[in-house]
DNA sequence: CTTGTTTACTAAACGCTGTTTAGTAGATTT
DNA sequence: AAATCTACTAAACAGCGTTTAGTAAACAAG
């Protein structure tokens, strides 16, 4: 009975046909401004197939937030190469802000969206790929402490600090809201503030 | 001729209250899921009246953006009376993030949604509220730096770092980014690493 | 090889959305 | 009293996410 797992195979290959599709154009166009007909149009059947692979247009979200995790975490292996601890805690602060910078519409999925936040909140394996990226922070924190770089105890509160940081910092320029600076001078005040924050726990964390 | 400034005050209370009738509306439901319609319906009037008094439904957004921001400084005055400018500082913090915590609608449109701000990108008084409040912060910070508290001369920037930890802290939680810790933690968690940050630029700002 | 069943798909509809157009009562002016 | 102007709306347009009902083809059983 070869069928049924050819009619399987066939299966998961237009989940990945609806799925590229929609990829392409999120990416593209932005989440907000594609429609299911859109995707529809772009892979040649009916908007109503696609409800036949995914339960809704949150879902098809879900599974590009996945991707968007296992792209950024890819891209933090390289930091962790770099012996120093404290060297390996700014490249990855680094990563973070170009990954944002060079995928804004998955990091919009990721950090900041709420439409399949709310929808997914059910399932319990939505934030594994999330809890992998916190924990290679953490990881690094740690090691930060153990080599006596950083002063406190908690190196999960530490990260949430850091990562707080980071995120903010990223987050209000990829939203637009630093036009008290001028123009030219906004990703110059961002990069300011962040090695002002490099030096400042250097110093005191 | 009192008829045409009787008109003219008859259009400024219709203005306000399609306002007021739109923002109770959004505040209550969100933005997202609040329709001209809805609007409508609550002020008694056709949807169409609304676009004679309003250009679109950001420019709707617009006017409730300016609000947000002169309740924002309203909330911020009592943390200046403070004596020490680094209690100030922290003060406004805690200020920052209950005002987000109290107002997730205003704050989300403040500084986290983007359909205002690229349809208003031509206005250049969209953002005097806004300079406002950082100013606030920043004069608070230089303060920290004339009485010596900050090593650091440039305000600018350590506002800009300040900022950026405070409302990367806030936003990750308000958008539920939060899930590696338990449900029950996570506010503490929040706390602590503001908690951590006061700490630490106390010491090494 | 025919019959019945299952599968994969779609056309059309439902009830929304933001926005525009054309037209109408009533107030104002002449 | 007639003409004009103002404030408003009903209806439509073009889109949206999603569901329903139905069809043509693939498959299984006799």
């Amino acid at each position: 009975m070869g069928i049924t797992e050819r009619k399987e195979r066939e299966k998961e290959e237009m989940r990945k046909l609806i799925l590229e599709g929609a990829q392409k154009l999120f990416l593209e166009n932005g989440f907000e401004k594609v429609s299911i007909r859109n995707i529809a149009d772009a892979i040649e059947y009916s908007p109503a197939t696609i409800y036949l692979y995914y339960k809704d247009k949150n879902d098809l979200l879900y599974a590009i937030h996945n991707i968007g995790f296992q792209k950024m975490i890819t891209e933090f292996q390289p930091a962790l190469n770099l012996e120093d601890p404290f060297d390996r805690l700014v490249e990855l602060g680094r990563r973070y802000f170009r990954f944002a910078f060079e995928n804004p519409e998955f990091f919009d999925l990721m950090f900041i969206m709420t439409a399949p936040i709310d929808a997914m909140a059910c399932r319990e394996d939505i934030w594994d790929e999330g809890k992998a990226a916190f924990g290679i922070l953490v990881k690094c924190v740690q090691d930060c402490i153990d080599t006596g770089v950083f002063k406190t105890r908690d190196a999960e509160v530490a990260s949430m600090m850091i990562w707080s940081m980071v995120h903010g910092n990223t987050a209000l320029f990829l939203r637009k809201r630093l036009e008290m600076f001028e123009e030219n001078r906004r990703k110059e005040v961002m990069e300011e503030a962040f090695n002002l924050f490099v030096e400042t726990i250097r110093r005191g964390l």
